[in-house]
RNA sequence: GCGCGGUGGGGGAGCGGCCGUCCCCGCGAGCCUCAUGAGCUCGAGACCGUGGGUUCGAAUCCCACCCGCGCACCA
């Protein structure tokens, strides 16, 4: 197929909150399907830019880090490294996961700020605000809890009553008290700053109406919030955020920038960072400022409006302005918002609180990688709430993975290595040698197709389909038996399938990169299909020493081709792909692994 | 109230005629034996949530109801 000129494609990925490790509901949401896409466009040879990090402003921050004893900084510090070490024993291939804490994403955040205040966008307003009367900072709704006026349930939330699910203000509660302390919250005046989502009301309706290719569920949702937008406070009383970049607020501790208002800045500042640390500083021009570029953002359906309305007006808002903008072109707004439904754990919403989740890395320390990204992918949350079983992923894992693909390149390496050691010499290909070449080399297009589109589930199985279509033919050939009395034609046969395992090598190479790469080595290649990932420190320059996690991909970029495996290379000893698993202990082994936790929570 | 969904035993796709069709499993039978007891072939199994309607024709469009999930000042 041509290859038209190559795009630059921006991967923005939902930034995961450092106030604790993350569960593999997040990684379905927001990780594996931003990854799979990233790494499909830089084997299709497009330029991508990849970046996220940790967010790590707001009160659970602060209430966790009061429960740990240390400061907020110390456990965004802490938490920030288990989750970027999650995050790349998972092979999340991020150009730039950085941290909202740096000194670059605070200038850019309060570049933001200042603009939109100059625009007019901002407006000051005088709310009544809850606050905590121990340490004297903003309490959010949903920390303070008491019984609620309507239905006289003792544990209604300031936001909601879960009991009788009426929407409650927090003044309405009797005898309200800080869900973190107990301590009755204090009711007072205070001024806060908000965006002007109305102002951009007409502007969101046309755009959001005008997208053909989002999912329904992210388009109808967002039309709707449209119909009925109000300014959304964007500070906070209290002194762990980005400050105000306004001369009033100079040294001031009793108020910052709101915790969401920076977060989603994140995929701006991040993108100016990765921009630096590569040595261009104005790179990230190419993507933020250029109309050809696609923006693409990957989420959990919980953050679908700050991606589809807020995020956008802020954008809209600070159109070509600003230090960081440089006054000429505006900032490009998103092409599509790929929102994930959510994913369930044995018939039950993840809880941490109540023991109902499995962290990355306590997975990550009992099974591989790309098991749990095929699941997550084949069987994850795309376009509905799904759930989460063991028992389910032990059989995709064995009867999938193993049974289907871990099979067929086993069996032929082990065919191809025992009788020839290295890739044979074919003789004139068969009808049926060249038809199952063709079908996996069109994988290529319809693969692809579905991974432009955000089909995940879909494209990995498409390319499931390839390796049953693969394992047919050797079955129908049978290279074994031919061996003993027509060497040249099992040779040639092998060498077909050979061709066969290494196409589908990359085609499965998005989604199960570990794997693929073993066996890209084992079809005697040298050298990395792409990375390896690494965590390193940057900023030593800025006087913001921090880690980063980031990787060099470029041995991939254009690779999205049918093999060319030259007869004659030397192929190595035939091993494994994937581990089986044995379904009654495992999945007998988890569960109690689970009940433990929930019943220590 | 609004949004998304409800498809053989499990999980999904299909979203006006080719459809009760397709995919991944499970189940039954057979073939093969290179391969992690893996692979290949054939078969049984469904009132497409319920009730109405539109249409020459509906899983697919409309209405009502039932069930599940979600719904911004939480991050």
């Amino acid at each position: 197929m041509p290859d038209p000129a190559p795009r630059n494609i921006l991967v923005a990925v939902a930034w995961p909150y450092a106030n604790g490790p993350r569960h593999i509901g997040h990684v379905a949401g927001f990780g594996v399907p931003a990854d799979v896409f990233a790494r499909y466009h830089r084997l299709r040879g497009n330029r991508v830019l990849m970046v996220s990090g940790t967010d790590e402003h707001g009160t659970p921050i602060m209430v966790a880090a009061d429960r740990a004893g240390v400061s907020p900084r110390e456990l965004a510090d802490r938490m920030s490294a288990v989750i970027r070490n999650d995050l790349r024993d998972l092979g999340l291939s991020y150009d730039l996961f950085t941290r909202t804490t740096t000194k670059n994403h605070h200038r850019v955040t309060q570049d933001l700020f200042r603009t939109l205040y100059d625009k007019g966008y901002v407006l000051e307003r005088e709310t009544l605000g809850a606050f905590s009367a121990t340490t004297g900072h903003t309490l959010p709704d949903r920390y303070i809890e008491g019984t609620c006026p309507i239905c006289g349930y003792p544990e209604a939330r300031g936001d909601q009553c879960d009991n009788c699910g009426n929407q409650l203000d927090p003044t309405d509660l009797i005898e309200p008290r800080s869900k973190i302390d107990g301590s009755p919250p204090v009711f007072r005046e205070t001024t806060h700053f908000f965006l002007d989502l109305p102002a951009f009301k007409e502007r969101l309706a046309e755009w959001i109406g005008a997208q053909r290719d989002w999912r329904p569920n992210v388009k109808n949702f967002s039309l709707r919030l449209v119909e009925d937008l109000k300014p959304r406070p964007i500070t906070r009383d209290l002194d762990w955020g980005v400050r105000i970049p306004l001369p009033e607020f100079e040294g001031r501790d009793d108020k910052r920038i709101y915790v969401w208002f920076d977060a989603v800045i994140g995929y701006l500042s991040a993108a100016v960072e990765w921009a630096h640390v590569t040595g261009e500083p104005d790179a990230w021009r190419d993507w933020w400022q250029n109309p050809e570029a696609g923006h693409y953002y990957f989420m959990g359906k919980d953050n679908i409006v700050f991606h589809s309305v807020i995020w956008p007006s802020m954008l809209m808002g600070y159109g070509a302005g600003g230090e960081v903008g440089g006054g000429e072109v505006p900032l490009e707004l998103p092409d599509d918002i790929v929102a994930t439904e959510f994913l369930t754990m044995e018939g039950r919403k993840f809880s941490s609180s109540r023991g109902v989740v499995i962290y990355v890395n306590d997975f990550l320390s009992r099974y591989d990688p790309d098991p749990l990204r095929y699941f997550l992918t084949i069987a994850g949350p795309e376009n509905q709430d799904t759930d989460f079983t063991w028992s389910e992923f032990v059989r995709r894992n064995n009867d999938e993975l193993v049974a289907t693909w871990g099979n067929l390149v086993n069996r032929t390496l082990t065919n191809a290595h025992r009788n020839f050691g290295s890739v044979p010499e074919p003789g004139e290909l068969s009808e049926a040698d060249r038809a199952v070449l063709a079908e996996v080399d069109a994988g290529f297009e319809t693969v692809g197709d579905l991974l432009e589109r955000a089909s995940f589930k879909a494209a990995l199985g498409e390319a499931m389909a390839l390796a049953t279509r693969v394992n047919q033919y050797v079955s129908e050939a049978a290279p074994w038996a031919l061996v003993k009395d027509d060497r040249q034609r099992a040779g040639t046969v092998l060498f077909v399938a050979l061709r066969a395992v290494d196409s589908l090598k990359t085609l499965l190479a998005p989604f199960l990169p570990f794997s693929s790469q073993a066996v890209h080595e084992l079809l005697g290649y040298e050298g990395r299909l792409a990375g390896p990932l690494e965590i390193r420190e940057v900023g030593a320059d800025d006087d913001d020493p921090h880690e980063v996690l980031t990787g060099d991909y470029a041995s991939s970029v254009g690779s999205w081709t049918p093999s060319a495996l030259p007869a004659g290379q030397e192929l190595r000893e035939p091993r494994p792909l994937f581990a089986k698993l044995d379904p009654d202990t495992v999945v007998e082994a988890e569960l109690a692994r689970m009940e433990t936790a929930a019943d220590l929570a």
